[in-house]
DNA sequence: ACAAAAGTGTTTCGGCTACACCCATGC
DNA sequence: GCATGGGTGTAGCCGAAACACTTTTGT
């Protein structure tokens, strides 16, 4: 069955990046506009080739890094996509990957020089080649995640109140989400620490802020949301 | 950023699955001896590597068919190992797979021929490179699909008994689970279908049978099996 | 009749849902 | 005071867990 390595072909490698990002009650994509033929002003993920000493995971660390001058992103792999003519130009299998980032943490002008943009998830231009399903694939991922820890840390600032977190599940799952209910459950989680300080900007009184307690906040749950009904 | 993909390095890719069957109450996995050097005779996943037409899936289907004379085998992917050093021979990307297969409904010649030999998912031997990973990986997978979908369809024989897919579930989440419970959860999914005759070998009074009623088995369920309390 | 496994019923408990209600504050 | 959003309390319901109980049949 086997034969040496020489009588096999090689492949070009790359890595593409659904980045999310989340401001004002929506999930946003990071896309760019292609500055280059082919295709050339159309609308993309942030992608790059795999070289020869580095990993999926520090191709797609470095393609982030390039893009918004941040190192230790969160990186998870989605899919591997591998029809032999999804890149019209060549042959190339890519490794989806998604990448939380806070929108706000991010040095604007490193983007806007390649071309990229936040675009609410809601209305996403066209993309090329399968991307469009490797934002699908991606935000099933996401969802998961989601579901499963109490995500965040990654897309939230330092402080945020509970209203925000459950606007930023809102958005995730696109569902509208019981407002006590869902305090009540992530609080049961304990892994939400209280401040002192208050956000007054959607109220009078004002919302507490929290906090992530310790670092533990990866430990897994029960899902937080039920999806089939 | 981007420059002409000829500028970039190519990869050698390679598939590797993670081939669950189940028997005797126990998960197995068909593992292979290597009758070829480097590690002559060390225990390995069953892999090859991706030739140039092809999809990553059509690889992965395409090595399951050389060793187990089946097609339309159930594929899901797992993850994608790339460490740069994972395959001393070469820089070698892998993504690993994992296919459920009837043990009962192959053909033994084939795979000994192979050296391909079912090993009690318990008691594995050594793998090499970081097929263990692999392993590890394809389980957390398995265990996640088996507890959003009624599975069984692809690991037990057409009629099976509503006990014997328990001992499936047990076998795949490693713990015991109420047989009353569990008979009514699955029963309450409406995807089973008694049939007439009944499995004497169990007992005296027998277990009716059941089969998947239509395709859509594989419509997604609420988790059938807390995991973390 | 008895044993042993298959299958059903029943009780209890906890958590989730839905929604009502209190709280704090700026105007 | 009162409107507004933040936050808490609660009754009811549903499903899951635990386990007792019934059924079937070979010996």
């Amino acid at each position: 069955m086997q034969q040496p390595f020489y009588n096999h072909p090689k492949h070009f490698l790359s890595v593409d990046c659904v980045i999310f990002g989340y401001r004002e009650s929506e999930l946003h994509l990071l896309l760019y506009n292609r500055n280059f033929e082919p295709l050339k002003g159309q609308w993309s993920l942030m992608g790059g080739f795999v070289q020869e000493s580095e990993t999926v995971e520090e191709a797609a660390g470095r393609i982030l890094y390039q893009i918004t001058g941040l190192k230790d992103i969160y990186l998870d792999q989605v899919q591997v996509f591998s029809k032999s003519d999804r890149d019209p130009g060549a042959r190339v299998v890519s490794i989806a990957n998604y990448a939380l980032i806070r929108m706000d943490f991010n040095d604007k002008d490193l983007w806007n020089d390649h071309g990229a943009v936040w675009w609410p998830i809601q209305q996403l231009p066209e993309l090329i080649f399968d991307h469009r399903d490797m934002v699908t694939a991606a935000l099933e991922k996401l969802q998961h995640k989601a579901n499963y820890t109490l995500i965040g840390q990654e897309l939230l600032p330092e402080q945020f109140t509970i209203i925000q977190l459950r606007s930023l599940y809102e958005a995730i799952f696109q569902c509208s989400l019981d407002s006590g209910n869902f305090r009540k459950r992530i609080l049961s989680l304990k892994v939400l620490e209280r401040l002192d300080n208050k956000d007054k900007t959607g109220s009078k009184k004002g919302a507490y802020y929290y906090k992530y307690k310790t670092n533990d906040a990866t430990a897994k749950v029960d899902r937080i949301v039920r999806l089939i009904l």
